[in-house]
Formats: C-alpha cells, structure tokens, sequence
DNA sequence: GTGAAAGCGCTAACAA
DNA sequence: TTGTTAGCGCTTTCAC
C-alpha cells in the first residue's frame, strides 16, 4: 500500500500522513491518534527507499574492517553486536563492507550515510599489519565528504570530519599491575608480541611508580602463536630469579604459557600466575580458565555509533576522540604469592 | 551529481545515461563506451535510493538469526561471511537483523528484498532451544510474500515460497564412523547433547552398517558443557569394556572429555582416539588440536544466497533443498587402535 | 491545522 | 539507436 492509497483510505492528505510518521510539523494530536490507528488496522507501513530518496538519507551505515572482511574474532562479533544495537535505536540498519571498493560505491552512491571503521583487530594487533590501513578508508571516506569513525589504539590525527574513539589499552595493563602487586607479585614476566606496545608501557608505568622495575631480561617479545608464548615461558622460568607471574600480551600467548607451565610441573596459579589480554572467545575455556583483559564491545560501540551521528546530525559542533578503557576480567590463573615456589 | 546534470554535460539523454548503466536496453557501442569513460571522468555514480525506489528493488538482503541476535560463534561469522561473498557478486548488500520487529519492518518497507534465517548455531543445536523459531520467522516473512531461505538441519516443511538449505549432519557423522573403523577401533563411545540427533544416527548407522554395534551404555546424553563431557568420559571409561575412541556432539563436550583423560592419565590419541564436532573457534587450539567435523560455511552461504536469489528472479520455477554436506577436520587426537590400552 | 503540488534521482514505456 | 515523459512513494514548501 502506497501513502496515496492510505490517505485515501483513511481520508486524510499524505501530507498528514507524512507528518504523523514523522512526528514532524504541525498536525492535530486528535487526527494524529487517528492516523496511527488507522495505520495499524491497515497495516501501512512507508517505503524506505521513498523516504530515502526524498530526506537524502539511507538510515544506514557501513561498518569497514581496515583492509580484510574477516570478522575474525569474539572481539569483531561482540564489536559488530555493540555498533548494531546502538544503531538500531536509531532506526538506522547497519551493512557489512564486502571486499573491492563496495565502500565507495555505497557512500556515492547515497546507500549509506556513514562509516565506522575498526583499525584493530582482536585487541592487539592491527588487522593487516599495514599501520595506515584504517587511516587509509578513513581519508578516502572523507574525501567524499561522509562522516566517518575509526575505532583504534591511537586517535586519528585530526582528518577533517573524522572522528575516532580509542581503547586505551594501558588501563587494562594498569589494572594488571596493580592486582599483581596487591597479591604480593614483584617478580614478574611479560610476554610480547611487538613494539612499541602501550600494553607493556601502560603495565611498566604502573610498576615502576610503586617501585617494582621489570628488569630487562623478564620481557620478552615472543610473538603470536601459542608455539611462541610456550617458549617464551620457557625462557623466563629458566632464568636465576624465575617470575611468580607474568602477563602475555595476547591469550594466544597465554594459552602456550599455559601449556608450557603444565608440561614442566609448574602449577597454574599455586606456582605461577598467567594473565592474557583480548578475552578471545576459548579464555574462559582454558584450564584453568584465563585471567585477562577486555574491553567493553558494547560500550565501544555506542562511543563509535553517537560519535557517528554527532557528526552526521551537527558536522560543526567540535568533537573530542572518545576514549574506552580495558578492564581486568578476573578468572582463576591468578593467586597470592607463595614464597616458595615448589609445593611444601 | 544527478544523472540529469551528468547526461547534459555529456551530451546525451538520460535513458542513455541510465542503459548504459543497467546495460539493458539498444544503445550503441559507441556512445556506451563514451559514456562510461565520462562517467569515470566525472565521477558520476547513480543514487541508489533512487534506483531502488524506480526498481521496487533494495538490492539487499537481511540476514536473520533465528530468534537470537548473537553472533555467537565462529559459525555464524564465517557463514556470514559466506553468505557476504555471494552476495556481494550480485551487487546486493547484507543486513544485520536487529532485535525486534525490526525484520518484518524491513521486508514491509522495501529495505529488504529478502531473508536468510539461520536456524541452527555452532552447528549442534537450535540457537534457542525453541525448535521452531526459524520456521515461526519464516511463515512471518512468507506471508508478506517475500522470498525466503532457511539454513538448518531439516528441510522447512514447505511453506509456500520458503527455500531451505539443509546441513546434512549425517555425512560428517559417517565419516567419523568410517575413519574409526579404518583405524581398527571396534568398542567406540558416543557423548550426546540431546535426542533425536542425526549426528548419532549416522553414526550409527554406518557403524551397524559395518557389522559394529554401539550398545546402549556405550552412548551417553550428556548435556552441552565441558563438565558434562568430562563426567561422561569418566563414565565410559569406567565400563567393564571401555572404549578406545568416543565421539562427542559437540567441540566443547570434546574439550572436557580431553580434560578429563588427562586427569585420568589416560592419553589422547594413544590410549584413547577423541573426535568432536562443530570445528569451533577453540578446537585446533586444545592439547592435542581436536579432530572434529565442520561445514563449509563458504558454500553454505553460497547455496542460501544462489537459492534465495532463485525465488527472486523466477518465484514460479520449481525448486528443491539444497544440500550441503559436513566433513571431518583430521587434526591429533585420533590414532590406529592399540590393543593394549596401557603403555608398555 | 490541513492540503495541493513540486520535487528527490532514476527507470521504462512509448515515440521519433 | 536515441530522447521524451510519466511515474516509483515520500517529503515539504506554500497557500488556505
């Protein structure tokens, strides 16, 4: 049923139809009430692509992975489930990048009105390797003009028009340190998996400042598979003062400590402590399960998805990036110290 | 720019401008060739709003998660990958279902040209619990006559215009039966989730098939989590005949029962070969990486989309169920049957 | 407070 | 082969 055929029907103009849909202009909230009604017996419900076409909006938008269309990850999914709940009170629907330069084509082409971009995979790593790639969409996107937002580790260096909300993975690492401390750790391990990392600068500040140093030999830049993080373990216990806990930059490399501690009769936590970072989606399934860091998907998404709309709805009003932070998701990989580290 | 302005400044009508588009419709090589490098020239894309509304077409597709809105799992992001690629060849865009009635609004607004339900998650159960969840989604979007498909493990009991894709459970579980007979295993157990299962019953059936009965103890309804595959592999091994290789319905049913032999210094795959199913995210990443049973969500997507765009394009044209098979993952927890089931 | 009418940008009869 | 024109269904001035 067209709007035409509806007005008729309940003897209205479209005109007062298309007011009492839109709630917009002045219209009699007696005759409103009844439109509406009329609305739900008739079952009317607008064409979007007639709406779309007249208001120059396509109530939707476009979520770019930086580089790759792999929603490789828990964090993805969750992120994706954030940004569309956010969007969905809105009204606004929410389409997935597909491979080539389908982005393009839809912010031309009026198919959406603007784009989120997530510049970080599962937390640690950019998704492609390529530091730019994010920074890359986001300038094309901006180029044409469309709102566009990055989710990322660092905020985007002031694209006009773009926006970005960061998680600030320090917090998280923080947050490692201090429970480390509070449970009598001072000798600990860190397991990498590149540099610069504000994971370890975050976690060797919060050290440092209460007078804990990591010294030199107890951080080690493994790399990502598990493989790595077991080596890596293997390493730091094998040195003269071996750790009492150690935090892994990813729950890969978590789950290889992991592996590796049951295999030399290292006890996890009695012995050792292990925390991981991301809270990928097997953390919770490890034996025992893995102490590690998050961030807030759902509250990441609402960030990106208001940022997105600030700029879509008043592109002059300044702006800040929104930061998120991480926070500690305690399991069971972590206990007190014990002063001797072999079972009495 | 609008096709008006681009045809004046080309030179041309706008139906030119719009054949050579559509590649529909007598033109001249020529002209089209010159209109196409002018497009490029000056940057002229069409307004998609403006052609949906013309073409009563949204070219997009909603993808729809019977009843729950949860990416829950590896499953359901490679599938929408799929289902994404295969779209994406046809132009058409892919929609995230939001919570609500905001599907049905979809279909009735012509955001929507149709609808993929997927009706079973990690491949095991129903994504609720709720048996007939996606065919409730189904009927609703079948009546307001616009095509639908449903990927599950049954074919959907014809509604009128509703496609189905079914995941047939049985060949994986075959498979396995026939790998473990290869492999000399004779006394085999089964760890369920629930009944009726087409995974058991392939199962069976190929090992009956093959002169291999599974007694009744030797097949246990042990529930869904971890803990239930561990206290059914305790049960099983604690038989005066125990089984030298089980089979469990799910990956994480798999995981506990891998936990649990290695309580029971049983080793895997020497002492005892376990198989899972479902190749979730975690199931390369146990000790020893699981051998378990998947689908290939590319293809599954692909044969949702290509069925989905058959009741587009010729709704009279009969058609049948797509099928599509699941196959064993070989990783490292099976091994040839000893026959000392202790180390010598 | 309500309605008539002119678009929004594109497509597809129909004419030329 | 190409162009003219009347919609597609909704919004929004502008009169009433």
């Amino acid at each position: 049923m067209t709007i035409k055929e509806f007005a008729r029907a309940v003897g209205v103009s479209t005109t007062t139809v298309s007011r009492t849909v839109s709630g917009q202009g002045r219209i009699s909230p007696a005759t409103r009430e009844m439109v509406l009604r009329r609305m739900d017996e008739l079952g009317y419900t607008p064409n979007l692509n007639a709406q779309r076409l007249a208001a120059g909006r396509a109530y939707t938008v476009a979520l770019a992975f930086g580089g790759t269309q792999v929603l490789s990850d828990m964090f993805l999914t969750e992120l994706t489930q954030g940004i569309q709940n956010a969007l969905h009170v809105r009204g606004y629907g929410l389409l997935l990048n597909a491979p080539g330069n389908t982005l393009q084509r839809w912010v031309k082409s009026q198919a959406v009105d603007g784009v989120i971009v997530v510049g970080c995979g599962p937390l640690g790593m950019n998704l492609l390797g390529d530091e730019a790639q994010d920074e890359r969409i986001a300038r094309e996107i901006a180029d044409m003009k469309a709102p566009c937002v990055v989710i990322g580790h660092d905020p985007v260096t002031r694209i006009e028009g773009v926006g970005s909300v960061v998680i600030d993975l320090r917090s998280g690492a923080r947050q490692v340190a201090q429970m480390l401390m509070i449970q009598g750790h001072s000798c600990i391990g860190f397991i990498g998996s590149h540099l610069p990392d504000s994971v370890l600068s975050g976690f060797w500040d919060e050290l440092t400042v209460n007078g804990i140093r990591l010294r030199e030999e107890q951080v080690i830049i493994a790399g990502r598979t598990p493989d790595d993080g077991a080596h890596a373990l293997r390493t730091l216990l094998a040195q003269p003062e071996p750790p009492t806990a150690i935090f892994a930059r990813t729950d890969a490399l978590a789950v290889g400590a992991l592996r590796a501690a049951r295999k030399l009769n290292v006890r996890v936590p009695e012995d050792l402590s292990v925390i991981g970072h991301d809270d990928v989606s097997f953390a919770g399934l490890t034996e025992p399960p893995l102490t590690t860091v998050r961030v807030d998907c759902a509250q990441l998404g609402r960030a990106a998805t208001e940022m997105l709309f600030h700029l879509l709805d008043k592109p002059d009003v300044p702006f800040s990036p929104q930061v998120v932070h991480t926070e500690l998701v305690a399991r069971e990989t972590v206990a007190p110290m014990r002063h001797s580290k072999f079972p009495e």
